[in-house]
RNA sequence: GGACCUGUAGCUUAAUUGGAUAGAGCACCUGACUACGGAUCAGGAGGUUGGGGGUUCGAGUCCCUCCAGGUUCACCA
């Protein structure tokens, strides 16, 4: 042991071998990544193996809200995360643009749109169409009322109201290329991505790749035809035609409906061919929620059921639901948390905190706004982040998110203070060295913060391989937390002793390139100032 | 009913994957700048890790069982 000079002294506790490592050794290592900017990122693509991450898949029936938030920063954030670990990444979506669903809101606006427009209604076309999604589930159920007042089952009037009916009827004519239907459809359609396009740009996420359901279902269906002519699926009397999933311990799965059309099912096994084909990817992650754990289980069997290989390729970043105190978010009912609302009211927040600390006061209108965008969306985006995927979340709409302590601002706040030192260093005149030496050895708060500096590649790789933000974002916070701790009792720049100065110019140097990239895996922007 | 997920302080959560006295933040109380930024820092109080068994040197973590909540098992997506 004495002959490692890397280790100090250790001791043995309970058990526990501690070895403490020397002064020096803290040295060395911010000598060795001193002049990597980049240290512990990964170049995207250097691992030689590809990745496809689908998020966001939303229904074009209805604007975006809190889950799909949820949804989208997860993804967005994986996708960097995979990226830095050296994959080669493209960020997919799934339009759901096709279904009974879009035919419920074409149904309504037919019926009582009066012909409006997302213009007329002055009005984003999200939440135009979403407006007759409601419109028809309200008169859908009082159609159904109105049937079992007179006389009939709840189920069979569920099953057999007219609006139903007519959904379905529309919903076959849309499979069939009727054109009338086809073009109420593309121009709602269109009206719903115009408006999606806003919020992802609020949000700050893009994709590479953009797959529609209404594309991608006739490969499916091609796909399940073929197994059906090499006997790997079956066709029952009525025309339907099914997977047979018992000996993996599952049911019979639907495949194609009698009247031939396709379902959920049909469209997914196109869509991730379709995928294969586009990019022989090595690993394909599908983020969404957990109540589609079922969905993918069997997906995958029935890929590999049809022979293909890489059914093997596919995981499923299962994420918890996020819901209300009073339960689950409904769309059809209107008990939604809006993503446009909580975007706007964040920022807003962010403006009202910020204008009352008035640290801003000498910038100009617009950079203000710009700084205080970053910090609302970096509170939203941390708070969602830094917990377990895997978890459910409760959002309560009456507190409010946090702007201090363990959250994105705080963290945002520290690279400002980070970045305010080297202003102030420049206008002085001092340089960051290139070396240092060890005449100068860290004390317990540098220390402290050097050997979680020294941790950031291990944590973004368990990211990676766990395929957890949650982690990174954890970890940021650390760092933040043990920066302010050193910076409450240290000087950097008034600091005498040239070689102490040294060593604290190198490390916080450091501390600000890891908070920004630890925040860039997690989508969040830094402020220069706030 | 079957399958899967979750349960840690009043609230939101962490725990190096089986390791040391379960660690933070919010809220609550008490303190700290003529300093490179107080959206900060220091301290106090707050825990039978849902209950009970088991596995072993050692369990929030693994196994069994019960309790509570959620999801799913559709010719919805």
């Amino acid at each position: 042991m004495s002959h490692l000079q890397e280790i100090d002294w250790y001791n043995v506790v309970k058990g526990f071998l501690n070895l403490v490592f020397t002064g020096s050794y803290w040295v060395d290592f911010l000598n060795r990544v001193n002049r990597d900017a980049d240290y512990g990122m990964e170049k995207p693509g250097a691992k030689g193996e590809t990745v496809v991450i689908e998020y966001s898949s939303p229904n074009t029936n209805k604007p975006l809200h809190l889950g799909h938030i949820r949804n989208n920063l997860i993804g967005y954030s994986l996708s960097r995360i995979m990226a830095a670990d050296g994959y080669k990444v493209i960020k997919t979506n799934i339009v759901n643009d096709r279904g009974i669903h879009i035919c419920k809101s074409m149904l309504a606006w037919q019926k009582w749109g009066k012909g409006i427009t997302p213009e007329k209604a002055g009005k984003k076309g999200d939440f135009l169409v979403g407006d007759f999604y409601v419109r028809f589930e309200k008169e859908y159920r009082l159609q159904v009322q109105e049937m079992i007042n007179r006389g009939l089952s709840r189920e069979e009037a569920e099953k057999n109201a007219p609006l139903l009916l007519e959904a379905q009827d529309m919903l076959r004519r849309w499979e069939a290329g009727d054109p009338e239907v086809i073009r109420i459809w593309k121009m709602m359609n269109q009206w719903v991505y115009d408006g999606f396009e806003v919020t992802y740009k609020a949000l700050g996420v893009d994709f590479d790749k953009i797959y529609y359901e209404s594309d991608t279902y006739k490969t499916g269906k091609q796909i399940v035809l073929d197994a059906l002519e090499k006997g790997l699926v079956y066709k029952k009397e009525d025309g339907s035609v099914w997977a047979d999933l018992r000996e993996d311990g599952l049911d019979e799965k639907l495949l194609l409906r009698a009247d031939g059309t396709a379902v959920y099912m049909t469209q997914d096994l196109g869509t991730a061919t379709l995928r294969y084909q586009d990019y022989h990817f090595d690993r394909h992650i599908y983020v969404v929620g957990n109540e589609q754990n079922y969905h993918f289980q069997v997906l995958k069997i029935i890929l590999k059921k049809l022979g293909y290989a890489w059914a093997g390729r596919l995981m499923h970043l299962s994420y918890g639901m996020v819901e209300l105190p009073e339960g689950k978010m409904k769309s059809r009912e209107g008990k939604v948390v809006d993503a446009d609302d909580l975007i706007a009211g964040m920022i807003e927040t962010a403006r009202e905190m910020g204008e009352e600390l008035g640290k801003l006061d000498a910038l100009a209108a617009q950079e203000k706004d710009e700084v205080f965008r970053m910090i609302g969306l970096g509170a939203l985006k941390y708070f969602i982040l830094k917990i377990d995927p895997k978890k459910n979340i409760v959002f309560n709409p009456r507190e409010s998110i946090d702007f201090n302590g363990n959250t994105g601002p705080f963290i945002q706040y520290t690279y400002a203070r980070i970045r305010s030192v080297f202003r102030k260093g420049e206008e002085r005149g001092v340089n960051v060295p290139e070396k240092l030496t060890d005449n100068y050895l860290p004390n317990d708060k540098e220390t402290a913060l050097v050997r979680l500096l020294a941790r950031f590649p291990e944590v973004r790789k368990d990211a990676a391989a766990s395929y957890s933000p949650a982690l990174v974002a954890n970890y940021a916070y650390e760092v933040a937390k043990a920066f302010n701790q050193f910076y409450h009792d240290y000087s950097i720049l008034n600091e005498e002793n040239a070689e102490a100065r040294n060593l604290r110019l190198v490390m916080t140097r450091k501390t600000g390139e890891v908070l920004y990239h630890a925040m860039y895996l997690l989508g969040i922007e830094m402020p220069e100032r706030m």
